[in-house]
DNA sequence: ATTAGTACTTTGTGTTGCAAGGTATTTGAA
DNA sequence: TTCAAATACCTTGCAACACAAAGTACTAAT
């Protein structure tokens, strides 16, 4: 209940992770720990127990399919793939998303 | 479960409400019903039952203070106004929106 | 008196992000 | 050989939140 910094960040994730993840499977195949990175890089900070559950209901969903891959070090790796529908919600959710940027941009400009 | 556009919309919705209505709040006071026209006419649509529970947690966080006033028609008006705790959160959330928004850019942009 | 309009409130449900802990595989050092 | 570290995936329990739906209360006009 503390770190209302934090807390901010988080709330304003929701919503917004499952848009991050078909993003950048969009542009290639990937597994968990590598997405995990990538979020990370841009700064968008999320955990394991966030990530994982989320995948699997994008492919339950029919938004993803994965395959296993033997990795050179380590154990097996799930490399997560975008499908046609999944591209196809990609879509909707990038008008969404510019829908809500000029919604915040129009409470916004009434300040001035 | 259907009607997967709204429900997009409706997801990504979650988390920037809050913003929207300290946002709002942050140009003069108003009561609920004068928030739910704003916000509509922003194109975020809302409903009651989402609301007013929001109003009352940000009130009970110290966002937020009201005071009651008599209409000229229909039953008195509860008028939220923003406090200077909400107006130091309310600067968190422009930098946390903003940093949300880059983020969903640098994904974007290493498409090309 | 009754109805319509305005405004505020509550209850129950489903989804979601997260903390914390768990399982399994591989590699390299003791 | 065994044990620790690194990598990777998964599960459980909880709290927060948006929403649908139904309810309460006040006012004004019919």
């Amino acid at each position: 209940m503390e770190n209302s910094a934090e807390n901010v960040r988080s709330q304003m994730r929701k919503g917004v992770l499952e848009y991050c993840i078909l993003s950048i499977l969009d542009k290639k195949e990937a597994y968990a720990s590598s997405i995990l990175d990538e979020l990370k890089a841009a700064n968008m900070i999320v955990v394991e127990g966030t990530l994982y559950p989320l995948l699997i209901r994008q492919k339950n969903q029919g938004l993803l399919s994965y395959r296993w891959e033997e990795s050179t070090q380590g154990p097996p790796r799930k490399y997560y793939c975008i499908t046609d529908k999944g591209r196809q919600q990609l879509g909707e959710m990038d008008v969404a998303w510019q829908e809500i940027v000029d919604t915040i941009r129009t409470i916004k400009e009434q300040q001035r």
